[in-house]
Parts: C-alpha cells; structure tokens; sequence
DNA sequence: TTGTATGCGTTATCAG
DNA sequence: CTGATAACGCATACAA
C-alpha cells in the first residue's frame, strides 16, 4: 500500500536514500538508517517486489517441470529443490505438465515472457527437451538420462537397472519379466539398456514377450503383471522400472494366487516411502532425491549468474537396496 | 530481448498500437493487426510479463501452503489447484511450510511484497492462521475444519471420523485404539471429536490409554501401533487419522504376529493411492481432492476479482470406503 | 554520505 | 482507429 516515496517523505530524505538503506545499507550512515527505519516500521512499508524485480529484470522465481506431482519419487525431488530454492531467495513455481507438451510448452512461455529465470525439467515431454536443442534461457535437467543433451544431474539409470537385472540372474532366475514406463521416456529408454546389458552379459535372451509396458503408474503396474501372467510364460522374476508399477504388479501376483517372492520375484526403483512399507518390502534402487534436489538448484542458479558450470552432467551415485520381495527363483 | 518499442518500430506503429493488438485487438483494424503480427514474429516478440504484471499491480500468481507435499493427499490436492490456476491464467508458487512457522512467515511476505495475489493455506501452523485473523490479503482454506475463521473448502472432518468410529462399534469392537496427528493440528481437532462422539454414542468410554500420537508419517504410525500393542491393552480396532499412519500400523502388527483385520481391524483417512494397494486395502474415508482444488481456487479468484463470495464455507461431501481391513470384531 | 534525475516495458488516458 | 505521453515503484549513474 505505501511505497517508497512516502517512506522518505516521512523520514526527511530522498527516495534514492530509502532504496539504499534497504538493499546496500553499508553505504548509508547509522543515523539516516534509523530514520529510514522509522519510518519503513511506521508505516508498514513493504517494498514491491514486482517493481524491483521488473526493475532488475529477474522474477528470481524458477519453473520446475514435473509429470506429476503425485508421484512420490518427484515429490520428494521438489521438496529439496523448493527448500534450496528458498533459502538462496527464489520461488518455485510448480508446472504439473501432466506429461501434456502443450502445458509444457504453457511453461516455457514463462521464462520466455520474464516471470521466470530458469527451468527444472524434473521429465521432458516434448521434441524440443528430446532434441536437446539449446535453449536461450537457463535450464537443467534433473533426474535425466544419458542421452539427454545440456547439463542435468541423475544418477546412472542404464548401470542401476542392469545390476538389479544380474542381481535377479544371479539368484538363478531365467524367465525375467520387464515392466517398463513410456517407451519414449528416456528414463524407460536408459533403464531399458540396462535390463538388455545383463541379459547378454548373463547369457539370457531378450524376449519381448516377457515384456509389458506400463506407464509408471501402480495400475499400469497391475494390467502389466496380468498381461505377463497371461502371456503363457510364466516368468519367475519381474522387473519394474519403478516402485509403483512394482507395487501395483505385486497386488495383481497375490490377486492371482501367486506368492511374492516365493513364486515371482518383484523389483521396483527410485525406493520411495511405501516400499517399504509394502508386503513385502521391495527390492528396489535408491535414487538420492534430496541431493538432486539441491544440486539441481545450486547448478541452476550457477548458470543464472552466468558463472560457468564445472561440469555440464553430474551422475550421483544410487542405492542398490535389497528387501524382501526378492528370492532365489524356484525351480 | 527484443521489446514493444521495437515491434512499434518495425511495424511503423506506435507503442499503444502494438500493445492493443496484443490485449485488445479489437481497437485495433485489422490492416494495423496484420503489420503489427508481423513485425512480432519477425523479432519473436514476447511480451516482458514482469513489466505487464508490475504495471497493472498483480502477480497472477498464488501461493500454495502445505505442510509436506511428500504427503500424497496433499500432493493430489495440488495437482488440481495447478491444473485449475493454470486455466485461469495463474501460476502456482509451492510453499512447503514443513511444519515450520518461520517459514510461513516468508510465503506469507511474499504476497505482502506484492510477488504473489494471495494464499490457498493446506494447513495453517502459524497463531495467526489458528487465531484466524483476518488478514488483509486474500486467502482461503483448503481441507480445514470447523473451528477455522475465514473462507475454506474443506469436508466435515468430525462428521466422517465419527461415522467410521460408528462403523467399527457396530463390528463389535469395544476396544478401539486411536492414531492421532499432532493434536494441535486441525484435523486432529475435529477427528477427534467425531472420534469421542461415536464412542459416547456408542455407550464405550473414552480410554486415553488407546490414544498414542503420531504426525501424520508412516514411520509415526508403526510407532503408535507398537506403543499400543505394548501399553497391555490390545486393541481389537486401531483407527488411524490418516492412510499413511495406517499403512505405517499395518505393518507393526505384522511385524508382531497379528493379523489384519482377523485379529485388529485398521482404518485410515483420505484414500490415498496406496490405500487401494496395501494389504489389506484399506478402509478409509475418500476426500474429493480434486475437487477441492479446483474450487479452493475459484474462491480466491473470487475474493481477488473483489466478487463476494456467495459462501464463506464450502463442505463438500466426503465417500467412505469399506475395504478388507476391518472385519467384525474377533470375540 | 546524500540528492536529482532517468529509465526499466507496459498500459491507460486523452487528444486527434 | 491511432499516436503522444504520463504514470507504475524502484534502482542506479551521476552530481553535489
């Protein structure tokens, strides 16, 4: 309601000196200080931030782009990026793009148009994340995978998945069922890779009828397990390429009569909360979603204040966590 | 980058001729409209939305206040208060408050600074939000309870507590043990009012020996389910204010030996997607998440477009869900 | 150390 | 229908 002019008009001195006061008061004497500050208190004054950032050109707000915030696993990414993302002074505006390139784009737009400085694409949709193009705006890609171009921070999606792939082999599994995400997800694309690698390297076939696509849903994780089941060969071991698909999959398993992991061996990845607390716990891979957080943050901001980022991609390392959803294969 | 001046330029036009085709193209013929599009594709012109936003006074933008937005009902109701904003032209800034007042504080300087139009709060922490004060901004409640002052969307919480209390009663269960949240939460308010109501109804007396507390976690439910199984008094029902701390009991009472719901029947609150999945699938009360969104921010637009809101309270209607951890009491 | 004056990009008012 | 110009609130270069 007030402003600046008021503030000054009240303490006795210019405008320039109240702006001085409250962002460099270093170079302002102690007594005009407390003039200022008199007065700032009299009368409420809060400065408008939507004038000091249109008159510093910055939103100092970032756009974080997610499938879906009711995911879990994203869920916990952003709690970290928002929580660095404030304590360096930037809001985050949430963009749930519903894996839709058109909301996606909606988001873009508003970097484009100022009112953001930088985005967090936690899953890119469209061709133009896919391509890799450069973009003229400041962007980081969080939890990507290898062939993404531009700089990101994730952990190794293809070496995660095939050494939970040749953890299923070594315990003497030779029908392995896959569940995978979207095809053109390039998490599914990455983790995909791995789950062929150990195969080969395991001496087993790839068999694509031993695969089901989902969409990283627990109900696609479901329909997946059935369609598996159904198929005639019955796999012994199935693979998630995350948590719910798996969580999903193993309530179809026990919906069939099969037990887990006596009968099928089940696997997620990313370890969110109720792998754990499902029945039973799940064998999974723990991505560590508080450090891509920040670091995602951290590396955003670099590139905001045109400081040249070290590296361009930063592989942190996962957590091969064994529970109890997996077991020996019976033969 | 490039700017209206220049556009104007271009086109041969004034400034106010290009920012009328852009807001209000029909002051504009549409000979000027054709030359002046053009002149904006050429330089891809993208309106500076920090100096439109500054100009007419509003952010479009809305904070979004919640406790922990790892908590997937909360990460539901997001999801449709982003979808919802969206459409209407606005960006959502998430505030994860983690329980914390300070940092409440700051989301709550962000509109008194002008950077946001007003806040949807998820769940209040701060005194001034309990006290209800009015603040001078516009804000509302979203899933809050009876006692809150101020506008709210919410369901009646006492109401649907007291009816799944009634449901475990009629079960023959006599010894009832009860999870809470925080007790000066909210929601532990008015759960547990409807709790002592339908065990007052119900002629069974209010034993503080079959409350233990947690905070809405998981983890704060395995705990409360094993404080309880140890105080001596085994309960034959374990109601739990929320999913996640019933999914958290769940699983301490498999951990000892006891079977859900043959030997203790387990109820849980808000029909997370995990409810479904358990084992047991839980017996919960479903909260219209979407719903509540969607129209949590068509209230605020409301009050922010200086409409009256026809109601100050909306309570909308919730869904209980008999699921397969609650079986008649084992005698 | 402080004040004066200018400009940021846009919209709105007022003439023409 | 269009153009000139004055705000909006603040930060800063420059002068004092």
């Amino acid at each position: 309601m007030s402003n600046i002019r008021e503030v000054a008009r009240l303490a006795g001195v210019s405008v320039a000196t109240v702006s001085r006061t409250l962002s460099h008061p270093e170079m302002v004497s102690e007594a005009t200080q407390k003039r200022v500050m008199k007065a700032v208190d009299q009368v409420n004054y809060q400065p408008n931030m939507l004038a000091r950032n249109f008159r510093s050109a910055r939103s100092y707000s970032l756009v974080v782009l997610v499938p879906d915030i009711a995911n879990p696993f994203f869920a916990l990414v952003i709690r970290s990026i928002e929580r660095q993302a404030q304590k360096k002074g930037y809001s985050v505006l949430l963009g749930d793009t519903q894996d839709s390139s058109e909301r996606e784009q909606d988001y873009i737009r508003l970097v484009e148009t100022r009112l953001a400085d930088g985005i967090l694409q936690l899953r890119p949709i469209s061709d133009q994340f896919h391509a890799g193009s450069k973009f003229s705006f400041p962007y980081l890609h969080v939890c990507s995978t290898e062939s993404t171009d531009g700089p990101c921070v994730r952990v190794d999606n293809a070496k995660a998945f095939e050494q939970m792939t040749a953890y299923l082999i070594s315990l003497g599994h030779q029908r392995i069922g896959l569940i995978t995400g979207r095809e053109e997800n390039p998490h599914t694309v990455d983790r995909m890779k791995g789950f062929q690698k150990a195969l080969a390297d395991g001496g087993l076939p790839f068999d694509t009828n031993l695969v089901a696509s989902g969409d990283y849903s627990i109900w696609s994780g479901v329909n997946a397990a059935n369609a598996l089941c159904q198929s005639g060969i019955q796999p012994t071991a199935i693979a998630c390429m995350n948590d719910e698909m798996a969580i999903g999959a193993i309530q179809a398993l026990k919906a069939q009569g099969l037990r887990v992991p006596e009968d099928v061996s089940v696997t997620g990845f990313d370890d969110i909360s109720y792998a754990r607390y499902c029945d039973p716990p799940l064998t999974t891979i723990a991505q560590p979603a508080d450090l891509m957080g920040t670091l995602a943050v951290d590396m955003l901001l670099q590139q905001l204040n045109g400081e040249s980022l070290p590296c361009q991609e930063k592989v942190l390392p996962y957590e091969f966590i064994v529970r109890q959803s997996t077991a020996p294969a019976a033969q």
